[in-house]
DNA sequence: ACCGATTGTCGAACCGGTTCGCGTGAAGTG
DNA sequence: CACTTCACGCGAACCGGTTCGACAATCGGT
């Protein structure tokens, strides 16, 4: 079932099925028409292999994920679903690559044998060894999230800076003085994990600006360690009405540990943050919150990685996106601290 | 930087450096030792395509996850994580295809173009044409969950009976006797979906046997429609003490609802179910529930089939999971329901 | 000193496509 | 009717690996 033997079938040269199935040659309407009958029947494919061997083009575009032991976070999915998708409407495939440095064995496979034409690459650091060897080796990707240095690449991301900010404005408004800053785990703010730095710059800058009285943690991806660091909250300033985190896996346990000090949410303590929708609307009360459009950013990557593979030297282009707080019901105005 | 090129770099023949990187043939150490030298001096590593062309394997596992639209769900992150892993663990790439049906183009693009060596199916239903046209057609697969007629597959898998009926026994132990089972969406229950399935059947049967009074509901995938959902069933019956769930993406508005509701879990109402474990941990009160071990099941899938790959006849294996059920704090001793 | 076995390397064919240059027969033109 | 033009299809080379059969050199044995 390769293509020699379509070619036997339909009585031509086997240069003559190619230049059928492809159109890069005209072929007359019979013997086109012939050929197709008999791939019909056959139900013939062209080899992927073969055909990128010859080519030099996979279809296929690399998805780097964060390492293993990370807990995914459900925009990492959304982020997953709509780069597959976006790619599948393009015809391109999606290889899953987990990698987090750049002398990976997963990531040399992707590169060094040449398995994709090009790559997205998700939870970029604000100095990324990863991205600067792709772009070293002038290697066609796009990232979600961008690094210290943006102007030459090619990316899609949030402006956290603005997100924490707009977090904290909208909070100082409602008349809350004392907050807190949830961000994501030491290690990741250590590795220079940009939504940490941004996030927790943007909401520092706000702070001061509005005159507050701020203090910011980091807390591990999951609920038990947002359970902790509330009541580290509480007990470092009790008086602390309301705060703003990234860190969507450490929620619920941040409601719990409110809960469980017998604060509601949201008559004595406001809640808010950057997360995605889907998310925000399972916790009880539902969050008010900066919706991350993981889905639009998944689909914006796979965008500009194709236009960029199908011109090769375009000039760099990114989108920042910074999309609006959804008022919902985790937030409300600081009433007097001590009453 | 080709096989040629390094060959003619340490003065051999490409068959010499073919087998001096395979392994294939012995090789002089001093010839060796030169190969080596050059490849790692150019950072030379074979192309994907070419070998997988030439060998007729690709190295390449094709997870086929479910169609758009879907609401992804925690579980489905942790499978695809878990299989990413394990099979990099095994020096398999994963490529991710979008595919609900049997005639669908990105499943075409994964068989008929020899793409993959072996694939893994997601969302298995009773009756599941997908499974069906790889069995026919001899195609080594594994899926996560099992068809109606399981024996002469390849399956990792969850016995959702015993874990609704854990469940239901659960409740029952605890003197629940008007109970409520929150099942996925409709349209997936009319399309088959074995775990809605045999949940659905589980909780029957076994409330059948306790004499249990009982309505079972299907529920959209979101927190809008567990809430939605659950001021139904207090509606329906007002009296209703407890529920089974197997809808993740549901629980925050289960619970939303019961919190309007004005109904305490756990002391006026018990919930639990059949949920990731990181979600489990995420509401509040933490769920008690039986623990979908999302990564283990990942992990056994690509060995399962990594075996088949490597014995192409050897008989059909399969693992069937039951976790137990872990007590958190969401369900407890029923009151007098009129009290 | 001769012979058979062993070891290490090479050349060629092959995997299944794509693409380039050329030949052929029919149609168009003066 | 001879001559260009064009449309169509063919064969061969190539992409970058793997693998098989053959061959030369070395070795041990008698």
């Amino acid at each position: 079932m390769n293509i020699g033997e379509i070619a036997r079938r339909a009585g031509v040269s086997r240069s003559t099925v190619s230049y059928a199935l492809s159109g890069k040659r005209p072929v007359s309407e019979d013997t086109r028409r012939k050929i197709q009958q008999v791939v019909d029947e056959l139900g013939y494919r062209p080899s992927a292999s073969a055909r990128a061997l010859a080519n030099g083009r996979t279809s296929t575009i690399g998805l780097v994920f964060p390492p293993a032991g990370n807990h995914y976070t459900g925009m990492q999915l959304d982020f997953i679903g709509s780069v597959v998708e976006a790619a599948a409407a393009r015809d391109y495939d999606v290889l899953l690559s987990p990698s987090g440095v750049d002398s990976d064995r997963s990531f040399q496979r992707l590169l060094g044998e040449r398995r994709v034409d090009g790559a997205i690459l998700m939870e970029i650091r604000l100095q990324d060894d990863r991205v600067d060897h792709l772009a070293a080796l002038d290697f066609p990707s796009v990232t979600i999230g961008r690094t210290a240095r943006p102007e030459r690449g090619w990316w899609v991301g949030l402006d956290h800076t603005a997100l924490a900010a707009a977090c904290v404005h909208h909070l100082a408004d409602l008349g809350h003085r004392r907050m807190a800053f949830v961000n994501r785990p030491e290690q990741l703010l250590r590795a220079g994990y940009e939504s940490a730095h941004r996030g927790l710059d943007g909401f520092t800058k706000a702070a001061a600006e509005r005159g507050l009285t701020v203090r910011t943690y980091c807390c591990g991806d999951d609920a038990a360690s947002g359970q902790a660091c509330l009541e580290r909250i509480l007990y470092d300033d009790p008086d602390t009405t309301a705060l703003v985190t990234l860190n969507e896996a450490a929620l619920g346990g941040l409601y719990r540990g409110l809960a469980q000090a017998g604060r509601h949410v949201p008559r004595d303590f406001s809640v808010t943050g950057v997360v995605a929708a889907r998310w925000a609307e399972t916790v009880n009360p539902q969050l008010s919150a900066a919706d991350v459009p993981a889905a639009e950013l998944g689909r914006r990557a796979v965008d500009l990685l194709i236009e960029r593979l199908d011109r090769p030297d375009a000039p760099p282009r990114h989108h920042l996106l910074t999309p609006p707080i959804s008022l919902r019901a985790s937030t409300g105005p600081a009433g007097t601290p001590d009453a």
